[in-house]
DNA sequence: CAGCAAACTTGATAAATGTCAAACAGATCC
DNA sequence: GGATCTGTTTGACATTTATCAAGTTTGCTG
């Protein structure tokens, strides 16, 4: 692995407290290396061979059963996915595909199990991230079951509003197609649930968003701290 | 603690690898108690004061949004919930009450994350142990997400014959109602999709669930192990 | 055992969401 | 710049799911 990209996956709170030269073993084995758009990098069912993490571009977590599709989720940089595959030997529950040219770094799912295995720092960052995600995915849930689309679909914008420093205009981070699967809808009623939401303070005009009355929209969307914040 | 009660728990994946004497210190601190029927154990945004063990009984998993409820997750024994929120220090995500009579063992939040931070062996298994809730909830996502209301049904009822030691004939464990909403529908729903799998092999009379043409009803539900196997 | 309450079922209807087809818009490629 | 492709929007319609209002069953309790 190039030394240039170690810093940069360090400062992850992952690796951060974890040992030297156990961070400099996982390095060793590991491998950087730039994909293409829409490159499928891991197949649900295969086996978690290695710890994925995005260094640039964006990765889609996506699922598959009887011929429809899902996505569950995008990955940012800096962070990883498939933790949880690669720490329990299990089959990947998700298939990935970069959504931009991206680069990433792979380190062996094995490494990454044997530095579990000793080094106790690191195991309980492990831990910490689990939880993390663990809750993502359950205030995720919620979000399904409680929530009409167009309630996700307003508490999304809102969930994005305050990731941008609470701007009243920002762009989707996401194709709309993307963006429906993701909530659950078809890209037909994403359509319709944005033009239902002007009257209640919001325009999207291509990815720009403007939220024009946002109290107007807070009422609709009765955003929640147990699903909408993910910092807790 | 009263001791007859450590056993049972001592046999838990998540404290059957830890140091004794850490075992003893959490039960030190730990309470006992018998709940009646539809007593809320815990209730969502609370401060995660004790991690809970179901010992016996049976404990709904429960969250609400906007005069709205769902069924998140039924857990039966010998199992704990809220680790992440214990481990993390965080809110529960989740209310929790009693479906019958239940004994539980609490055990004080901060002595769990005392035990977590000086004994690694238990840091392990919280590791596993949140991995495996991680799976189960991206797998029941993707059952949200991918299939109707019947297949979740017709999907559910596979995964108890699977447990049930692929037995022909079985109780739902579950009331309807509670099933309903733990499937994402309404009872009226569920009654009809009861009514519905009928030409697919599968009798319901009250809690008795009888299939009698297997091969019918998983071509209708197609299940996957990437959804339905809990144990991968 | 009668009487009651809760759970469940059924039918009618409404609302939400999906499907299909076509039009449209923006990007990309000779 | 026109051709083409992909993504988006729109309209008409179908399907799924929810809601409401009875009934019916079940199980409990006095």
């Amino acid at each position: 692995m190039r030394d240039n990209d170690v810093p940069e996956i360090r400062s992850l709170p992952l690796f951060q407290e974890m040992e030297d030269e156990n961070f400099e073993a996982l390095i060793r084995g590991a491998y950087v290396q730039t994909f293409p758009p829409q490159v499928e990098l891991i197949t649900e069912g295969d086996p978690a061979d290695f710890l994925h993490v995005v260094i640039s571009g964006s990765v889609e977590l996506f699922a598959a059963w009887n011929r429809r599709q899902t996505t569950m989720a995008t990955v940012r940089p800096i962070s990883t996915f498939i933790l949880a595959a690669t720490i329990k030997d299990a089959p990947y529950l998700m298939s990935a595909r970069t959504m931009e040219k991206s680069r990433l770094v792979l380190i062996p799912s094995m490494d990454v199990r044997d530095v579990f295995e000793t080094d106790s720092r690191f195991a309980r960052a492990v831990v910490s991230e689990l939880a993390q995600c663990y809750r993502s995915v359950v205030k995720n849930t919620k979000d399904l079951k409680l929530r009409s689309s167009i309630e996700r679909l307003a508490n999304y914008i809102l969930r994005i509003h305050m990731t941008h420093d609470r701007a009243m205009q920002f762009d989707l981070n996401l194709e709309k197609r993307r963006l429906a699967s993701f909530l659950g809808m078809t890209s037909e009623n994403l359509s319709r649930a944005i033009k239902s939401l002007r009257p209640y303070g919001v325009e999207i005009d291509g990815q720009r968003v403007t939220i024009t009355d946002l109290a107007d929209l807070e009422q609709l969307a009765k955003p929640s701290p147990l699903i909408d914040d993910y910092s807790i």
